[in-house]
Formats: structure tokens, C-alpha cells, sequence
DNA sequence: CTGAAAGCGCTTACAG
DNA sequence: CTGAAAGCGCTTACAG
């Protein structure tokens, strides 16, 4: 279809041609400069309009040295196909292309995967005005890359950054641990063990993990951490961990998982073995994905509120945020589906 | 940080001082211009990287009238944010934007719903070189105007498209329909009917129930509908038909179901009435969403090819898809999950 | 209030 | 094989 078209461009001086006034003149009135008459301006987008003429936002913003775009990075796994990324990532890239349109910016999104082809030299090569990092994995290769672009004084905000001395915006995870933990325990649970991981590149995982040691230790019980492993997919972690659980004769009672993917796999372990949820065992997870919809029993999760946190990671890229990065921190909520009594 | 940010531009004039050519010996060594000695080559190679130079892309697309970037709209229901739209959508996304990666353009998405925010003037704007349109949902006036838009000879492709006449890629929903079908009537199932609708404004729906009555025919049976309501949220459609089904005294032990997003709330429908799936009932939807792993039971379904999803939306805007349109169909597979006995 | 001219940073005829 | 110059389509000092 590209080459069928013989649309020839309609350019500002043809404007001006048809108004009967300078090409500056139409440059001013569609950019709505109060130098100019409303007569005037009213001739000028007439004749746009008669000829279907669009300012060329390229040529205009070469000319006023900025793109007007964010270009938006999404890390995948190696291997991994764009289709097939935890939809919770998506629904953040959902969010921040539209706070960045809120803003007036245009939103360049690619996802990467392979070292080789890594790419976030927007700046450089005219093409964005800054970059947000959405990290839905550990990519060494990839975390590296763009913690130097970042060091070397470009505009870049992260997601899901193992890095603390960059620019990032998170979940407020603490408050989500903590959040779920007070709800097994008011909901009268007794052995309550967290499912995650504290030495993952997810600083995440830590957070949420630290936030529930609180809440127990508030509460007078002691936590205890259940390891799940990187090497599988999260629900595969989920199966595995609370295999061990069990096979350990550990008692327990509740669940409070790190994330959702990882409590979906926990939860068909568990029906797998005949412990039933939220009876025998209670289940809170984090994210609130959709997944957790439709699981049996639909899953009780933490849930970050995804416009506040779109909006942040625009505003940290544009360096409109002041203070610490403590204050960026996205609200959650909790989401009471059916996995807790 | 953008204002942090001194970074002075270097441009191909101090690469050509530098290495002390040409600016435009610069611009043809670094463009692999066989009219440039190996030798003179690498001398600008060596420049660009000492002095971090890079072809500032916007500036050499305007020279050479293209700009490498297809844009992606994505059309959501008004009101709709755009983290909440349906993971199929995201997935397809995904997959576009992998697509356009793999044929070198860069691609600017968009989520829009609100009638008086509709932009798809790319091509005039100088912003992309054709667009391609993702629909979510019926959104008349999303649909008129970009059917305006595809009217006028712009480059613009299709997925979710209601009418007919414009450049679309669909998935093979009739095969979909008729795989489903077939595979309710092997497993032994004898009362198969199709919930869905045959007026819908997606298309698909439409060409979904077709593939299911023609194997019913084909297998001496009769097709029977039961029809969906739009008013509602795709859920609550499923509920509501399961509902009315039930109601009518209707005899069915199989449903074949237009997508998943209405079988999830079906099956929910009826475990509330006690009957077992896929004992009593087996189901079969369409999309093949993720949310159907995690059901229970998880989802039998028919998915498309994402991959090639993506492909053929990129090819098709592009103009290289050559014969009729009956050949963008996207392949499908039967995922067998645990939703047919 | 409007116009003539310079220039954003490239690519690409046109010469040599 | 390389260079000087024009030009992609704008915005914005500089004049008037």
C-alpha cells in the first residue's frame, strides 16, 4: 500500500500560495502565535483546510531541536516473544504511552530481548527526547546496557530495575507486604510463610518480603521465607516451592506469594496435593493480574494502581518529579478476590 | 532530567573535521556507500565513535522523505483505560511491534477512544510512513473515522475491522469454528451449541459461528445459537447466555463459545449452577488468552498465530502482500487445555 | 503585525 | 573517490 500512494505532500508555502500571505505567516498562524491577526489566522487554516495541509511535526521539531516523543523499552527474557510477556507489563505500557500522551508526547515502543540488538540511543539519534525502561525480567546483558546509557547522563526512568542508584519508580512494596500479611492475620491464619525470594535482581521481591517480616514481627510471630528458584518460569517456581513446603512437613496455614504468576502455580500445587485454598490454606498474591480472575479460587493479590504509576514514570523521564525517589513510590491496594477465609 | 541534561549535539560536520573530510564523505562512509575507500571509511568509523556520534535519524528521514516508523493505534472502548484492555490486544501488539522491528521501522502506538481525540493522520504529519489499526471493541465513531481515513489512499491495515471492504488481516475463524466443533463432536459430545453472535460488528464472531454450523451439517446435525447481548462486559455476556440457555430448558451438553473472555464467564455461570465441566458440559472458546490457564477447569480454546498476526499487519500496510484479501488469514491451533473431556 | 532569510542535520544530485 | 551546494519542511531571530 506504501508505494500505491501518490499523495504529494502539501507543504506550508502552498498554504501561504492559497492565503495570499508568506510562508512564515502560516507557520505563525497554525502555531498559534498571538503576533498574528485573527483575520489573518482565520484566512490561513482556511486555505489548510482547503488544501488538507498538517504541519510536518519531523521538519517542525528538527527545526525546534526536540521529538516530542518518549521512547519506551520493554526488556523480555531472551527467547521470549513480544506476544507472550506477563500481561501485568503490558498493562504498564498501556499506561504509560497514555500518561505520556497526557503529557503531549508520542510514545516509540520496542521490546528487546538479544544482547546484540539492544538499542536506546534515542537521544543521540534524534528520535526521543528521554526513554522508559520497563524490565519484566533478569537480562543481565540488558540491565548493564542501560544502566551505562543511564550513568552517561541520559534521560532514562526504570520499571523492574535491579539497580537502586538509577532512576526508578516502583511499587510501594513494603506497604503491599505489609498490607497482605495484616490480612491473612485478621482473617485468623496462624502459619503464615512468604513465598519469594530476598536475593533476586527483582528488588521487588525484597521489599515485598521485608514488608511482611514486619507486619509478623508487629504482630509478635516470626517470619519465615520460603525460597522459590530462578532457573523456571514463575509458575513453575510457585509448583516447586510449595512441593517443598510440604515434602519439608513445615507447618503453614497461609501464603503470602511475591507475585501472582508465582501464586497461580502455588495454587494448582496445592489443589494438585488436596489442600484446599482459602480453607486449609489462605493465599495472598502480588500484581492483581487478570489471571487471578478466573483461577479457583480467584485470587486475593496487591494491586498497584497502574495510571498513578504510568504518570510517574513520564514525569521522572521528563525530570519533573523533585525530591527523593522514596516519594516514587505507586500506591497499592488490596484486591479481596476469594483466596483468604 | 531532560533539562539536566548539556548534552551538546554532535553532528556530521564535527565528524568530517575530525577525521578531516568532508561532511558529506562523513554521511556516505557511515550510510556504507560503495562509493567510499575502505580506508577513508574506517577513519570516519574511528571519529564518530571517539567524538559518540550517531546520524541523527529525524533529520536524515526528512531528507529522504520516509520516516521508518509505522504507527500503531490502538482502539479501546471509550472510557477504557488503557492498562485494562483485553490481554489478546496486548498480545497482539506485541507481536506487531516485534513484526515492524523485524522489517526496520520503529513503531509510535497509541491507545485511543474518546471521539474527539482520534488521530490517525501519520503520513500527513510526517510521523510514520502508515498505520496500522488494532480494534478492541465496537467504537463507531473510532471505526468511521479510520475507515475515512483508509478511504482516502492512505496505507493502513486492519485487525478487528467491521467492514468488509477495507485492508484487513482476520484470523481463519471459520477453520477456528470448525476445529472447535469437530473436536466437541470426537470427544463424544451430542448436543454442541454456539454461543455468540451472528450481528455482531466484529466480523470474526460472525465467521466463527459459520465454521461451527458447517461441521455440524457436515456431521448430519443441526447449528443451534444462542445469541450474546452487547450491552454488557464480555463476562457477563457469557453469564447471562449460560443463563438463558439454562432457563429455556434448552438440552446442550457442549458449548463452542465466540472467545474466551465470554466462555470464562460462561463456565463460571455454570459451576454456579452445579454443572460440571467437561463432565456435563465441555467448552471450547477462541483466542487462546492465558486467563484460560489458570480457570478450572483451565480453557480448551483456538489460538492464532501471533506471530504471524503480527507479521501480516506489517506486511499488508506495507504493500507486499500480494492476492486477494481471503489469504491474510492468520493460522489457528487447537489448544487442548481441560475444558473438553 | 508581517515578510525575507537563516538554519535544524542530514542525503544526494552535480562536478571534478 | 571526494567535495561544495542544494534542499527536505519547518521555526524563529531580525527587520520593517
Amino acid at each position: 500500500m506504501l508505494d500505491r500512494k501518490p499523495r504529494q505532500r502539501v507543504t506550508s508555502f502552498d498554504v501561504a500560495e492559497h492565503a495570499g500571505v508568506s510562508q512564515s505567516t502560516v507557520s505563525r498562524a497554525l502555531a498559534n502565535s498571538s503576533a498574528i491577526t485573527e483575520t489573518t489566522r482565520a484566512r490561513v487554516i482556511k486555505s489548510a483546510e482547503a488544501l488538507g495541509y498538517m504541519v510536518d511535526t519531523r521538519a517542525a521539531q528538527l527545526r525546534q531541536g526536540r521529538t516530542g516523543t518518549l521512547a519506551v523499552v520493554v526488556i523480555c527474557r531472551p527467547g521470549e516473544a513480544a506476544s507472550d510477556i506477563n500481561p501485568f507489563y503490558f498493562s504498564l505500557l498501556g499506561s504509560v504511552c497514555a500518561a505520556a500522551s497526557g503529557q503531549g508526547y508520542q510514545t516509540l515502543v520496542s521490546f528487546q530481548s538479544a544482547p546484540d540488538q539492544l538499542f536506546g540511543k534515542y537521544e543521540e539519534s534524534g528520535q526521543a527526547d528521554g526513554l522508559i525502561v520497563i524490565g519484566t525480567t533478569a537480562n543481565d546483558e540488558a540491565w548493564s546496557y542501560y544502566r551505562g546509557l543511564s550513568a552517561d547522563g541520559r534521560a532514562v526512568a526504570f520499571w523492574g530495575c535491579p539497580f537502586d542508584e538509577l532512576e526508578w519508580v516502583r511499587s510501594d512494596n513494603y506497604e503491599g507486604g505489609w498490607i497482605a500479611t495484616r490480612h491473612l492475620i485478621d482473617a485468623g491464619y496462624k502459619d503464615i510463610i512468604h513465598l519469594g525470594a530476598v536475593d533476586s535482581p527483582q528488588r521487588q521481591f525484597r521489599e515485598r518480603y521485608e514488608g511482611y517480616a514486619a507486619a509478623m514481627v508487629a504482630a509478635g510471630r516470626e517470619p519465615r521465607l520460603e525460597q522459590v528458584h530462578h532457573e523456571a518460569n514463575r509458575e513453575t517456581q510457585g509448583r516447586e516451592a510449595v512441593a517443598a513446603l510440604v515434602e519439608s512437613g513445615a507447618r503453614f496455614d497461609a501464603l503470602f506469594i511475591a507475585c501472582d504468576s508465582i501464586a497461580l502455580g502455588a495454587m494448582e500445587e496445592l489443589r494438585d496435593r488436596g489442600i484446599s485454598v482459602p480453607g486449609q490454606c489462605g493465599i495472598v498474591g502480588f500484581d492483581g493480574i487478570r489471571e487471578g480472575t478466573h483461577s479457583s479460587p480467584p485470587l486475593t493479590s496487591i494491586h498497584p494502581d497502574f495510571e498513578v504509576a504510568g504518570a510517574m514514570l513520564v514525569q521522572t523521564v521528563l525530570g519533573e518529579t523533585e525530591g527523593a525517589k522514596s516519594e516514587r513510590r505507586v500506591p497499592i491496594t488490596l484486591l479481596r478476590r476469594g483466596s483468604v477465609k
